[in-house]
DNA sequence: CATTTCCGAAACTCAACAGTACCGCATATA
DNA sequence: TATATGCGGTACTGTTGAGTTTCGGAAATG
């Protein structure tokens, strides 16, 4: 609604440092420039707890349902402090999604079993599946706000969908690579079957995605489209 | 948020009525109870331009960035009309997705090519699929409502998912029972491909639900999944 | 210890919007 | 014609929430 131009900020790696253990906080700082250094100094500890509040919310509430005195509440932060560390409720959003974490710790490790079931069956954690849930819920809680706000369906596609996509997408091809499924597949189309699927359980059917759900999916769809039978 | 407690209103047919041509109107009306009938009469015609105009701004700009003048405005209706005849906001908007019109006015003509394929191909229409689009924002639109909201969440899902679902199991029945796709198939889930992908591929990457598309859809994961072989 | 900047908390300003009241006119009954 | 209601329009009321300011105290520097 209020159009949120900046354009800046956001100045997270967010790309591909897959190892990035830290909870990566991408806050603005008022210019550490050089020459000053007086008085207390902004405890950027307390980032991270804001902006895993601000998920919280946004998963919880919406980006419309959330307020700034919800966020800093949860945060046992001050709604000063926000202000002090971003400069609007859209800017802590992007922010937020932006800093999330990986999520897939496990980003770095790609299965690797020989076969593409088996690679897919690897990926099926009951950590993975919840935090995948969360994810969706906090891509819901901004959807509204993403069509008006190029920027961030930009960052959200690639925190929330880009690193199970890469993933499938890498699996995909080693199959291909190695013989098992035809050239011809979309790998593309194929990428997206899990998340949509998952995003509509959750998000329109407002079902569980459990991992008996996963593998369903994986046997009864996905295998069958890469023209494989899941007769193992 | 304001929790919208109103159990009743919403006296649409919904159900399945599918000859229904009118612009089902489903209004409170103010009891019409029995003698009075004095004065200017309501012009229930109007009704369907205001619930018109409130699905448009709702597919536009979600259900939060809604607001009550922009329907009046849009209807080209006073503020104080649209009070008349609904309670409040959220009441309207539910109304308005009750009353929506079947687009599927083909829904009482499933095709019947006397294959699964044939079937499936006659459902892609450039009409249907355009006003697929239009619901799927719609639904967008009032995706942060429905967690808040199980009695529009119900509605929603009948009114926007049902009438595609329908047709699709209808269609995986028949294929099943003449023996063109195993009795093991699941239903349930193949029909739910569709709507989840296409709701993903408009909704989550902002990408045209295209004709091309949803062929592509049929031939390579849905078909598939049927453990039908594309080629005809 | 003086100064500066941060902190959490609370009070404040200001704009947007849901909902209401009223106006002047149109349309209905008796 | 008198009365009663709906109509589009506009002005009003009340609340909510974004963003700002202020305050007493804490942590850093010199």
């Amino acid at each position: 609604m209020t159009q949120l131009d900046l354009n800046s900020h956001a100045k997270v790696p967010v790309a591909e440092a897959p190892e990035s253990e830290a909870l990566d906080s991408a806050v603005l700082d008022t210019e550490p420039s050089e020459l000053t250094k007086l008085g207390r100094r902004r405890d950027h500890s307390r980032d991270a707890d804001i902006l895993q509040a601000a998920l919280d919310v946004l998963a919880e509430t919406g980006y419309d349902g959330m307020t700034i005195d919800m966020v800093a509440a949860r945060a046992k932060a001050g709604k000063a402090t926000l202000y002090r560390r971003w400069p609007s409720k859209g800017h802590l959003v992007v922010d937020a999604v932006a800093c999330m974490k990986s999520t897939d710790a496990e980003a770095g490790a790609v299965p690797d079993t020989g076969t593409l079931r088996g690679d897919l069956l690897a990926m099926i954690k009951p950590h993975t599946v919840e935090q995948g849930e969360r994810k969706l819920r906090i891509m819901a809680g901004i959807s509204s706000m993403m069509s008006r706000e190029p920027e961030l369906a930009g960052i959200a596609k690639r925190q929330i969908l880009e690193p199970q996509m890469t993933i499938t997408r890498t699996l995909l091809q080693r199959a291909k690579d190695r013989g098992e499924i035809s050239p011809d597949i979309d790998i593309e189309q194929i990428s997206c079957i899990s998340p949509a699927m998952a995003g509509h359980r959750a998000l329109v059917l407002g079902k569980p995605v459990t991992p008996e759900f996963v593998l369903s999916l994986i046997d009864n769809v996905i295998l069958p489209a890469c023209r494989l039978s899941n007769v193992r």
